[in-house]
DNA sequence: CCGTATCCCTTAGGATACTG
DNA sequence: CAGTATCCTAAGGGATACGG
């Protein structure tokens, strides 16, 4: 009962970040699961736009991330809406019109995203000089 | 004039994470660099242990993390170390005794993983029902 | 306009076995 | 004990070109 028909009968195409593949243990971490669900190459920039623009159409969000090929958008699209995490509209119009738009869970991660973005504005730099330093031992 | 001598010369083993590998445009989205940094596979349950059980030996930490295998272990540690978030200690006796402990640097990352292990407290079932949602769509 | 279809390459990281 | 040394693969995701 959703307003979005044409959804492919994914090909080749979908996917998951993985990457971390919930194993079974990660050990006594709780976090492992978000990381996964939040923290694949463009996962978080797309979010962060849509969180920051509401709803938006796709060659705007191409627009807004020039270094995300329409393959890989698409992808992170395609999850973040099995997540729950974003609403893809399509209107049967001519031309075709699709909006995509941040959903109320989504919103949830607004503090969290502030708390990494905080974090990185008080410490990166002094990774960054570790980092440095590290090589010159 | 660090105590920790015996570091090989990095044959083929270390690395970063990279998987995102900071290019120079993620768009607005300025936490991109901290995942970089903190979210591969194994630097948060390795930083989650440090951070709860304070100054701990290699086989502790094989012990909390068993899926983790020793060549991995090595290869996060190395890099937390590199970036500052933790500090390797060689004790050269007989048998070797090697410790790990989180930085003060990694100190602040603390709330930064509760707010995360608090968002997925609350809203980590719902992206899970979402999931479950989407495939009978 | 909104994606798909391919091809390909890099790389994290698992398995396994072995040393100072 | 605390790692190394190899070998290997699974897959994210970039490049490019095409389709409804």
């Amino acid at each position: 009962m959703n307003g979005n028909q044409p959804r492919p009968a994914d090909g080749s195409q979908g996917s998951r970040p993985a990457g971390r593949e919930r194993g079974p243990e990660s050990g006594p971490c709780p976090i492992t699961p978000v990381i996964d669900l939040v923290f694949g190459r463009w996962t978080t920039p797309v979010l962060w736009v849509l969180n920051h623009h509401g709803r938006m159409r796709f060659t705007q969000l191409q627009k807004l991330l020039p270094d995300c090929t329409p393959k890989v958008l698409t992808q992170r699209l395609r999850q973040l809406e099995a997540d729950g995490l974003v609403t893809r509209t399509y209107h049967a119009e001519v031309p075709p019109r699709v909006e995509y738009e941040s959903t109320p869970l989504a919103h949830t991660l607004i503090p969290v995203f502030n708390a990494l973005a905080e974090w990185s504005e008080a410490h990166l730099e002094e990774v960054l000089a570790a980092r440095e330093a590290y090589q010159g031992s």
